[in-house]
DNA sequence: GCCAACGTTGGC
DNA sequence: GCCAACGTTGGC
């Protein structure tokens, strides 16, 4: 019996990389997050689960598609490159501080659901992105909730 | 560009 | 271990 899928929310800065470049390029390593709480998030991450990819920095910021776990956390690369903006000279190679995870694409939605939208969604109530300040980059998702933001973006993909 | 939120660093 | 200073995120 395989584990329950799990439903998340990643952000990125469509400038870096966006869900057109995800489409293009099928799957990605998720670099570059160097904060423990979204990491920890990460190595929850499986096979199978599903993404929200958020354009943060956008105009405007939100949902902009789908993406599904294809690889679970394993090191960062990008810690040990001392050209990497994502280099931190704390981590060894014995004990890497940063994981990744690959995330395939899915879909990308015929229309970005702005963060307006989800905060005026009152079935939307308490998912963490719409939390006023909220930063974290890694966030988990109630699945009524990713049902929901699917459901305004018109998809297709099964939750 | 501004600034609120908040994580991290470092002096003590 | 406390907490002020600092840096970053990210909406607006």
């Amino acid at each position: 019996m395989p584990t329950k899928r799990k439903y998340w929310l990643m952000k990125s800065e469509p400038d870096v990389f966006s869900i057109e470049a995800l489409e293009k390029k099928k799957s990605e390593g998720w670099d570059g997050v160097r904060n423990y709480q979204a990491r920890n998030f990460m190595r929850e991450m499986r096979e199978g689960d599903l993404v929200l990819f958020y354009h943060s920095n956008a105009k405007p910021s939100g949902v902009a598609g789908v993406a599904t776990i294809v690889g679970e956390a394993r090191p960062d690369p990008t810690q040990f490159d001392p050209k990497s903006d994502y280099y931190d000279a704390g981590s060894t190679r014995e004990e890497p501080r940063w994981d990744l995870v690959e995330v395939g694409f899915v879909e990308k939605f015929e229309d970005v659901i702005p963060l307006e939208t989800l905060k005026a969604d009152a079935k939307l109530e308490g998912m963490l992105v719409t939390r006023k300040g909220s930063r974290l980059s890694v966030t988990p998702v109630e699945k009524a909730h990713f049902e929901r933001v699917l459901k305004l973006a018109g998809s297709k993909t099964r939750a």
